[in-house]
DNA sequence: TTGTAGGCGTTATCAA
DNA sequence: TTGATAACGCCTACAA
């Protein structure tokens, strides 16, 4: 391996001081311009590299940004966060930062992680997905001013941090008016257990849009836990009423996957999912898709704000319009 | 947020020097006990961990490994790398060290990358996923004394460097003999193009089962590119035969879910898939998982060794033994 | 067993 | 516009 080139054999090699080279880095106005362009050619020719150790001794900032990877769900998931997160490091890589995981079992121990990478690394900013109600980690990070954007609404609180998300309601109402176009009138929905947060809003782009058709959704609408198992017990359960729903629209691919064997496959009885999933791709079922790629992006647009103090006029929220992925059922 | 302390702050408050601290940390053994206990009280009470951009200055190395995070694959993959990403900075925390993403587009931007993480972050070392046959960038790092590690065998060449990976036939070989324990005697193999590899691997896993068995597997392999309509496709062809097989094993899921599509979910010609994904678990695909979890320890493992120098007598290769996931048809 | 001195590579301050 | 000096926090060598 080669010598590493340091600022000072940089300096000596362009016959200047360490100071000038230093400003022709990082503040290039200063420095004539003859002299940068000596410079300049003498970082190409040595292949000097700032050492970012010393850097951020002196300056106090890591260049490095830290995002959870959380343990992968065991079924129809994943991936979403996989996308996610490709997204989020070719992004930060363009603004400069660098991108770091960390795991934790919870909350609490996530904030012993906080402690430990802005102690130790002195990590510059953290990107928090799936956050819920009364999260304690946001919390934690404004009270020690750190600065960070969480991937998902503040649901049901005040806070006003920066974030990005995805309108959930947005993507039903899309499925939703896909099935009506169809012909469809009796439209169930098959969510999670009510709650604030995500669940409720995927359920309200289905109701409203719904009502908005001139139809009743009352008795169309069913909750259960996130598994293929509950998705197939629930989408029985009505179609076994007396005027049972002719389309699912669904708040996960999971039950989606359980309404599609509820219903056999039929293709006269459309069912539509949320995430776009692997799952949906191999079972031909349409679903709502997420711009991960986007949400990553204004995820570190905000983040590279806050970390550079920039209290612009710009909006610190993103919301972000999903599109549906039509399918024919195999 | 409280004031920062240094290794100066606990010395002065434990009235001890700052190497007296340094030592507590970095060689107890040489510290009386008395003193050892007071400084780590200090320690304790003022909050104090030590810095790591000082400390990496120091030492020129910065507790920091790099994996790259690839362009999620369309369709049925992912997640494989989701669960291998989080068993890797899980597995690697424990071992002091943090995991620092990077993506690449090519081979040569990834070399690129490695010369930026290594001058400028002092990166400790990599681990490499997807290596093909004739992979610059092993020797790009072997060349330039960079520890690595590899998540796959160098296939077809000789290189002598650490690696983990997942023993495919031995995940083929199961399959095969689960089928023929059902009583099936034309099991089909539906794999990728050949070329030394994963492909072949999986591929000789299954013939020599079918072999070993008295059985001819002569007409029963056919290969396709990596998609559920490729499948699809060469499985009805087969299917076709005048001696159509009753069964299949498959070298992905991709190709599974297509085979299954042309069995029409037959449970009389049942499939078995590779890799055990979201799509395998959303129709009921029997499929070989790989152990990802244990492979990243592997990795970690085999990487720190690397990275201490620790050239002792254990073994710089690790091979898992997947296990079948059996599932009934849906 | 504990303390002192020096330097890792960078940038901020200030003087020339 | 450029250069000298000091400091960031830590660890290694050496002295006490």
């Amino acid at each position: 391996m080669v010598d590493k080139a340091t600022i000072t054999t940089v300096a000596r090699h362009a016959s200047v001081s360490r100071q000038t080279v230093s400003n022709v880095l990082n503040a290039p106005h200063l420095v004539r311009d003859e002299t940068r362009a000596r410079v300049l050619a003498s970082i190409e020719a040595l292949g000097y590299r700032a050492n970012q150790a010393a850097r951020q001794m002196r300056t106090g900032r890591s260049r490095l940004i830290a995002v959870r990877i959380e343990r992968a769900y065991d079924g129809i998931h994943g991936s979403v966060l996989d996308l996610f997160l490709h997204g989020l490091t070719e992004t930060a890589s363009t603004a400069g930062y660098r991108t770091v995981l960390y795991t934790a079992a919870d909350d609490a121990g996530e904030i012993a992680t906080y402690e430990d990478l802005l102690a130790s690394y002195e990590l510059d900013g953290f990107v928090l997905t799936s956050t819920h109600h009364g999260d304690v980690r946001t919390a934690w990070l404004a009270e020690h001013g750190v600065p960070f954007v969480t991937f998902g609404r503040p649901w049901g609180s005040a806070a006003t941090h920066p974030w990005v998300d995805v309108d959930g309601a947005a993507g039903t109402a899309a499925g939703t008016r896909h099935l009506l176009a169809a012909g469809h009138r009796r439209i169930a929905f098959l969510g999670w257990p009510e709650g604030p947060g995500v669940g409720d809003d995927r359920r309200a782009g289905w109701h409203r849009t719904v009502r908005a058709a001139g139809l009743d959704p009352a008795g169309l609408c069913l909750t259960a836990p996130d598994t293929v198992d509950d998705g197939e017990r629930i989408a029985r359960e009505l179609l076994a009423t007396p005027d049972p729903p002719t389309a699912f629209v669904c708040v996960s691919d999971s039950l989606a996957v359980g309404a599609v064997r509820a219903t056999g496959h039929s293709p006269t009885r459309p069912v539509i999912g949320f995430d776009d999933t692997a799952a949906a791709a191999a079972i031909g079922l349409t679903s709502v898709r997420q711009p991960l790629a986007e949400a990553a992006g204004g995820c570190i647009d905000l983040l590279t704000r806050v970390i550079d103090g920039k209290r612009d006029g710009l909006p610190q929220q993103i919301l972000l319009t999903p599109r549906l992925v039509i399918r024919d059922p195999r």
